[in-house]
RNA sequence: GCCUGGGUAGCUUAGCGGUAAAGCGCGUCCUUGGUAAGGACGAGAGCCCGGGUUCAAAUCCCGGCCUAGGCUCCA
């Protein structure tokens, strides 16, 4: 008989379901040659109960095992884990002094921190020629176990990693090595076997980064880089990196002239422009239409407020790091970082009974809110943008309904824009007002209507705002990122702090319940999204210019007129310039103008016209009257593309 | 806020100590054109702002403003 310890045997479950059994002591390669000895030969690492291991990791009984070969998505995981000490290897071939601290990899490629490195962009080729270098070298990447005074007295010139070493012996866990060439890294691995087996690598850019993501902390530098297994893959890569470029809201804007973010206006601070502006407005009316049907009445609040108001809504002890405030004489004001307060003092303005209720208010309104500079960004991310808000006061009876309409309008509204959604629930934040009570009350109304209409949602806890729980939508763009969007948020407090109240079917006072809603969320972000959705190639109903008539030639000139008046009402243009028709169709394509109509001495003589699309498609021998009736029929329809040769 | 890039004509960018360039757009003219760029000429630039170095600064240095990306996906 051999020793207890192997003689004893445990299960460990595959992916398919099945269970293996093992020796005690197995690791996960022997799992994988007792599966098969291909398998064996092949591994790379393992997931234990989903965590990334190396393949000497130790099964334990129970565990749910997959192996990780070659080709896997995981695989590609460790080969950019194994790339990043390539490029912290190539570093410390180029640099004297540097201080190494972690790096991982991450979805889209890898990175490396390092402090006392002073490098620059033009350096990183460089450096990515000493990777292939050590690539091509094929270095053995060996793994070894120490004991924590043995690390120790290898990490003593590397003070983050000492900083690492001494938790992990706080946690009492065992610490690993890494090894390729004379480069060696505390690393929990795990590594492909060689360096030779890394395909391709790129390093990305330099970016600071605080140690621990912490500010309080110094600043290292870190390089970004991605690998792949081949060189087809990182070619794809950056196409899908030139595509996202392409689409970018910021170039797009300026291209079709939406919007100017200037430096005299000051950062996160857009201007629309006319263009912009027709495209805000259409949304604007399709929310204000919306909200029509929904029973919902405008109400319209100043941009500033006495602090006062801010104190009574709970914003200023909230709220006041991200709020414009300033004083005017002897009072102080505050930049209306949200719409919800003044909506709850025009409600209070006022004696309502039961049968009043629900009372719906909404409002286009401008916000202010002091993003860090940092974070601001285009039209995602700014300092003054505006909400399709809208706030209902209700009875906690109509909770149910009230939020299932909104529910309505939101899927409505997500709808016309073809985009895919997702729900979450986010619950109760540290940093909050209002009681247990009011908290778990609101909580449930918000679960049961979600779990009512059976509908997949997630759970976000700790998510919601400091004066409630709410349900977010995220929805999924043209190329699959995905934004947030509507939001739904109950609202127990504000009704409290503002002594909000209805006299019930009992003649008694009562405290109606809040909800904050928004469909678009922000204009501004609603905005960006749809131009890099669309790629600014809006639907008819939304696109600045809808049609551009193009005479052949001068000769046609007055006839293009009299029929860009048969289109009174919609936004049309004639291009009257000198120049060719290709020149022209040319220019109407570069400024995404979904039709083009074309006239020249045969539909002058015929009184019809030619339509081209946005598509390049073409029919002749149009009569007026039939594309108007067309057009008509896909902007009242909010058609997504341009049909009318489809 | 901090780190690393960038800010030059309306737009996109080149130039990186020695008389400010190109393409697109715009204007004028030739051309009157039939389905994704016809030709010629021309106008258009406190080279982000302020200071410094230099005989000389768009270019080098310092400060500021704006902008892009990044600031745990934890050895």
């Amino acid at each position: 008989m051999s020793e207890p310890d192997s003689q004893q045997r445990i299960a460990v479950v595959l992916p398919d379901g099945s269970e293996l059994e093992v020796d005690a002591d197995a690791t996960v390669e022997d799992c994988a040659y007792e599966i098969g000895p291909g398998l064996g030969s092949d591994t790379v690492a393992g997931k234990l109960d989903g965590e990334l291991v190396a393949k000497e990791a130790a099964v334990y009984d129970g565990a749910e095992l997959e192996i990780v070969t070659d080709g896997s998505e995981e695989y590609l995981r460790v080969m950019r884990h194994s790339a990043s000490h390539c490029l912290a290897q190539a570093v410390e071939r180029h640099y004297d002094d540097v201080d190494l601290a972690i790096g991982p990899p991450t979805d889209e490629g890898f990175y490396y921190d390092f402090d006392n490195l002073d490098v620059d962009e033009e350096d990183l080729a460089d450096l990515e020629r000493e990777i292939e270098e050590i690539i091509a070298e094929d270095y053995e990447i060996e793994r070894e176990e120490l004991s924590v005074d043995e690390a120790r007295d290898r990490l003593a010139d590397e003070p983050y990693k000492l900083e690492l070493l001494e938790e992990l012996a706080d946690e009492g866990q065992q610490v690993t090595f890494y090894k390729q060439g004379e480069w060696e890294d505390l690393c929990a691995g795990p590594h492909v076997d060689s360096t030779g087996e890394i395909g391709v690598v790129k390093l990305l850019e330099i970016a600071g980064a605080y140690w621990r993501g912490d500010e309080e902390n110094t600043m290292q530098t870190r390089i970004y880089g991605t690998a792949f297994e081949d060189e087809s893959d990182l070619e794809e890569f950056v196409e899908r990196k030139e595509e996202a470029e392409k689409r970018d809201h910021r170039r797009i804007g300026n291209e079709m002239d939406l919007f100017s973010i200037q430096d005299v206006t000051g950062p996160g601070l857009p201007l629309y422009h006319p263009a912009g502006k027709t495209v805000l407005k259409e949304l604007e009316d399709f929310v204000e239409s919306l909200n029509q049907e929904a029973g919902y009445d405008y109400v319209e609040t100043p941009h500033v407020f006495k602090t006062d108001l801010w104190h009574r809504s709970g914003h200023y002890e909230n709220y006041a790091d991200d709020m414009f405030i300033f004083d005017v004489g002897d009072d102080e004001f505050g930049l209306k970082p949200m719409n919800c307060p003044g909506h709850a003092a025009i409600f209070q303005d006022h004696s309502w009974s039961y049968r009043d209720l629900p009372i719906r208010y909404a409002e286009n309104g401008k916000v202010y809110r002091k993003e860090q500079r940092g974070e601001l960004s285009g039209l995602s991310r700014v300092w003054a943008f505006t909400i399709d808000d809208g706030h209902l006061f209700i009875r906690p009876d109509q909770i149910e309904r009230e939020v299932e309409g909104i529910m309505d309008m939101i899927t409505d509204v997500l709808e016309t824009f073809d985009l895919e959604y997702e729900m979450a629930l986010a619950t109760r934040p540290e940093k909050s007002v209002g009681s247990d009570e009011i908290w778990d009350r609101a909580e449930e109304q918000l679960e049961s209507v979600l779990e009512k209409r059976n509908l997949d949602y997630e759970l976000e806890e700790g998510d919601g705002a400091f004066y409630g729980p709410k349900i977010d939508f995220a929805f999924e763009d043209a190329i699959g990122r995905s934004w947030d969007g509507p939001t739904v948020q109950l609202d127990f407090n504000m009704p409290q702090r503002f002594d909000l109240d209805y006299v019930g079917e009992d003649n008694e006072e009562h405290e109606p319940v809040m909800i904050h809603r928004a469909l678009y969320g922000s204009y501004e972000r609603f905005f960006m999204m749809l131009i890099e959705h669309y790629e600014g190639n809006f639907p008819l109903w939304l696109a600045p210019e809808q049609v551009r008539v193009l005479p052949i030639s001068d000769g046609n000139l007055g006839y293009a007129h009299r029929v860009a008046n048969e289109f009174d009402g919609f936004r049309v243009e004639v291009d009257d310039r000198d120049s060719t028709l290709e020149r022209k169709i040319r220019a109407a394509h570069d400024d995404r103008v979904p039709y083009q109509i074309i006239v020249g001495d045969n539909e002058e003589e015929d009184g019809n016209i030619s339509v081209r699309d946005r598509f390049e498609d073409q029919e002749y021998d149009v009569e007026i009257e039939a594309f108007r009736d067309h057009l008509e029929a896909e902007r009242e329809e909010k058609r997504t593309e341009p049909d009318f040769l489809q």
